[in-house]
DNA sequence: AAAAATTTTTAGATTTACCTAAAAATAAAA
DNA sequence: TTTTATTTTTAGGTAAATCTAAAAATTTTT
């Protein structure tokens, strides 16, 4: 059994696995808000348990096991999240800390029936994907918004930011989750996009097109 | 802000004073599964942040704002009993160790959106009430099924043990919260009761029939 | 009112999760 | 290949929540 805090240290270096081969000790560090020295401590702690792997001075990688714990917390972390959004209508900017806190409450039989109350979700309110029980993911292909073409197509399936701010301002555009968008035109000045929306043409800048993710349903 | 430990020590207090005026030290302890000295400790340090009055040797009661947070704390853990077995199906006798950990999640717009997914229930799943958001219980009128008379009858609204022994044994009779029923005898020998529920007669041991409540409608 | 039993508190440690400051290892630059 | 910069680890300490053993206060019994 984990402590609340080692369970935020694999789901932390899982997360940080996605991005990195070698996860190392001063982006642990930064990502948990904490100093390096502490994550040298709870890496050793970590290590010792058997769920992780490491050589001093060489970053760390997760075990099965626990690369397992830290996919099982980000299962709960996500189902929470729908909840949150699906049955008491929390807006998708809000629904982060409060979901940080119950992704880790013990229980197996909880987050079963959780999951089927909620009728088996696929994906959370962000548009990222939900194990199943077993860990395991269902394939998705996203292309993010900005690396479409002129003329191209699809639909909003996710993000890669989840900042309140970012996300308000989504919702502001009528960038949610769903929408159907159509490539208009790419700015050459500032890499700003136009896109069509809902039969109205919309101009978001290159910073928050980088952070849209879109099923493209077929080029141009 | 309490910690998890602070907020579990305040609504054992709680618990504790409705039975006896002067909390004591050794009863604290046995509840919270702890030594003595632990609680010493703990309760200096309430005092300290004003939530409890304590006078060495003396036993401990509540402050104002110490007993309002242990309320609160009784609102959440209620709440999501009836989350629980309302929306997931968990039987009665299940839900009393995850709502332990569900209590402490400190989100005040979290509850409040789960009291209203719920339709703002009076009470938990053994008829426990559920204080409102200020704190305030309805007034019920309960008694214990071992002081009706013969001929007695009324409704089984509430159960004074919480145990999953109990409470299956209660589910198996057909002992559940709702049911109407009818004392047709108390047996001299072994002061058992006989009672008349949905058309059967049943005998419950006075064990059983003490930690039953009723909403009475009506003397013999 | 003593003596005995019980309850409660203190004293001194331990464990977990942190911290700062300094040393050591590794990587990058000159 | 030195020098410099960055990253990481060690050393030593703190605070919260526990513990055991022993002392002190209170309550009960004789
Ligand atoms: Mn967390
Ligand atoms: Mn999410
Ligand atoms: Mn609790
Ligand atoms: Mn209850």
């Amino acid at each position: 059994m984990q402590s609340y805090t080692e369970e935020n240290y694999l789901k932390t270096i899982y997360h940080l696995a996605e991005k990195t081969t070698n996860v190392q000790t001063n982006a642990i560090a930064e990502q948990m808000q904490t100093k390096p020295a502490s994550v040298t401590d709870m890496i050793k702690k970590l290590a010792d348990k058997g769920l992780v792997d490491y050589i001093k001075y060489q970053g760390v990688t997760l075990t099965e096991i626990g690369k397992n714990t830290a996919i099982d917390i980000v299962r709960k972390h996500r189902l929470w999240e729908v909840f949150l959004v699906d049955k008491l209508n929390f807006k998708w900017d809000e629904v982060h800390d409060v979901a940080e806190e119950l992704e880790h409450i013990k229980s197996i039989e909880l987050i079963e029936r959780l999951d089927e109350f909620l009728g088996f979700p696929k994906a959370d309110p962000h548009g990222d994907p939900i194990p199943d029980k077993n860990g395991r993911f269902a394939k998705t292909q996203f292309i993010k918004l900005i690396e479409l073409k002129i003329g191209d197509h699809g639909t909003i399936t996710g993000v890669t930011q989840h900042s309140s701010a970012f996300l308000k301002h989504l919702e502001k555009l009528g960038l949610t989750l769903g929408k159907k968008i159509q490539i208009s035109d790419v700015t050459d000045f500032d890499g700003s996009v136009e896109i069509l929306l809902s039969g109205k043409q919309i101009n978001i800048s290159r910073e928050v097109a980088k952070h849209i993710l879109i099923s493209s349903n077929g080029k141009n």
